[in-house]
DNA sequence: CGGGTCCATTGAACCGGTCTAGTTCGGGCT
DNA sequence: AGCCCGAACTAGACCGGTTCAATGGACCCG
């Protein structure tokens, strides 16, 4: 609320309300701008006299520094691009934490969003023009040839995804989140585990994966259904599975969504959740979370991925780190309702499972 | 791509891989950086002739403006702050949309994003901090002294609320949408049509005496059970409303989760939906459109809302429009199928379900 | 042929910082 | 006294655009 002041200051109508510069605390003070500017940089040189007068003095004028006159000077525009599909909700949330986590160094987020009209090339064209210094890509599709390109010119950190080249990588690994799901149904005493598959992505075929090799250490038969992360697949994955002569006791979905689609479907055919079928989804998102859900899932700690991306930005544009990175989180099991054990009933047709 | 050729010229090891400039271009081509200038610019002065020069060879060269110069000869930071919840799927939704209506004016989004930890209050402070020109503010809760101090630093739009004072309004006719959806269960032929509201916020508010003119006007009576935006409030609800001797046939809730957690605990209980109660919901976010859920619910038309935030910045920034602007979008029900016509069977009493 | 107009174009200041190559000055050492 | 040194500070060139008064030349008129 010194609205007053300004608005008063300097007589004429006009009132242009300049903005106070480096140059008015200097006059102010009886020094120069250079020594202002370094005491805002906190560099060695100025005497502690005078960066105390001068900070009181640009406390007293109300300075703010400009961001823009700083980074042109510097050729620098202290922003991070990052390229989501926003209504994925766990991208959603890691946009929070990004901007969170960004602001916290002192940098910008430019979103990028991924719409079906606006595809990745476009969005990471977008950014660039924007002179981004880095770009954090999440959930990315792009190939490796693009992304290595991509890299040449600007630091790229890739989240949820395992990629090679010059990138950094940030994830979780599926694969194991996955297994842990595998373990803990199979301590629930289920045999017959299918996989409801997220299709042919690089991270659907991470969880595919990890849930055959942890089936195969089970010495259990591996049973994927295809499918992809929508709501739709679970339903049509349901449809083929009653369709069977005999349904599996324990269905592994590649994410959230389709595993609602999953259990609505067979909801309505009269199944009980988890007493017929236990079902788990990925990503432990809102809807998991959902009270009358209240679907066992799997954490992707994405409060933790959004730090290390950041600091993995950080490292490459402040303090010169040129090899690529690789940090790969652990997943956590969430348990929650829609899992149970095997129940006596669907015990009995069981016949020669090793 | 073009990194051979930066990274061959000027012999010296350094190979600083300059950006190309104004200068360069006019270089070439033998005129001034002013003449180039106002090519780019596209005001009248420079001939045909120059004009088609100067492009061209900027074209061969590579030229990329450099927005962060631009901007500070201008005083300009061409940054808009959007505040949101963006946990909330709608606020994500609109986040989405305001990114690409603010892009194609030329203008970046700085997104604040509201947590427990970082209140309106801070993340207001912040936006103001990065120099936005203008915010953006979702579903705020701020009051009107507030906003009002804010809309004389910088242009405001609040959306979604109705608010007073010197600010921009963009929202949908909240009450008029609640109106709809009770016209609409009216007539499928229900007439103890209950509401479940939203709490004490001003868009729960005005949901809510939507309701009461609409039922007023079809000359029934309001029957308001309290509640929140969240999917335990709508579980309590249908608790509560099964605690009394008679079901009302159809309910209104004020948003989409606090219907699913009503719909989930009534069809916990053996009651389907929407034979035995038709329940509505509003925002029409992705959970309604979940295929298993199938929500009656009033779309908010994100897609036009965020356009129309996004002109009213532009028209105080660029068109140097001072009066406020109050602009009201007509929401839009989407009947799916949780509202039908009312049952005979209703009509009699329940038998004692706990 | 001198003078006035109009158009395309230009030089230089400016935006608000950062940064480099100094300058000043007090004091210790020889 | 003469010299050197480092700490404290400064002048002025930059960064890459925008802006505006000023210039030069073509053209027209009396």
């Amino acid at each position: 609320m010194q609205r007053d002041d300004d608005a008063r200051s300097d007589g004429p109508a006009q009132a242009a309300k300049r903005a106070v510069t480096m140059q008015d605390i200097a006059d102010r003070v009886g020094v120069s701008k250079a020594l202002v500017s370094m005491v805002f940089r906190r560099v060695a040189g100025p005497s502690a006299e005078t960066r105390k007068r001068v900070l009181e003095v640009a406390d007293e004028l109300g300075y703010r520094p400009n961001r823009t006159a700083a980074l042109m000077s510097l050729r620098r525009t202290h922003l991070v691009g990052v390229m989501a599909d926003i209504r994925s909700s766990f991208h959603a949330e890691m946009v929070e934490y990004l901007v969170a986590a960004a602001d916290e160094h002192g940098y910008e987020v430019v979103l990028g969003a991924v719409t079906p009209t606006h595809g990745e090339g476009k969005v990471v064209e977008t950014l660039l023009d924007f002179r981004c210094e880095a770009l954090i890509l999440l959930g990315t599709e792009l190939g490796t040839g693009v992304l290595d390109a991509l890299a040449e010119r600007v630091p790229v950190v890739v989240v949820g995804r395992r990629v090679g080249g010059n990138v950094d990588v940030v994830r979780t690994a599926d694969g194991k989140g996955i297994g842990t799901v595998v373990d803990h149904v199979v301590g629930l005493g289920h045999r017959r585990i299918a996989h409801l598959s997220g299709g042919d992505g690089t991270i659907a075929a991470d969880r595919r994966s990890g849930y055959t090799r942890a089936m195969r250490r089970h010495g259990l038969d591996a049973d994927v259904v295809d499918g992809d992360f929508t709501d739709g697949a679970g339903t049509e994955a349901a449809r083929a599975l009653l369709a069977r002569p005999q349904l599996p006791t324990a269905v592994i979905a590649a994410n959230d969504r389709s595993a609602i689609g999953l259990i609505t479907e067979l909801r309505r055919v009269g199944l009980r959740i988890p007493e017929d079928v236990s079902v788990s989804g990925y990503d432990d998102s809102t809807l998991a979370q959902l009270a009358h859900l209240d679907l066992t899932s799997v954490n992707q700690q994405p409060r933790e991925q959004a730090a290390k991306a950041v600091d993995a930005v950080i490292e490459r544009l402040d303090q010169g780190r040129t090899e690529s990175a690789s940090i790969v989180l652990r997943p956590q099991l969430v348990v929650r309702r829609t899992t149970g054990p095997v129940s006596a009933s669907v015990a009995g047709p069981r016949s020669g499972v090793s």
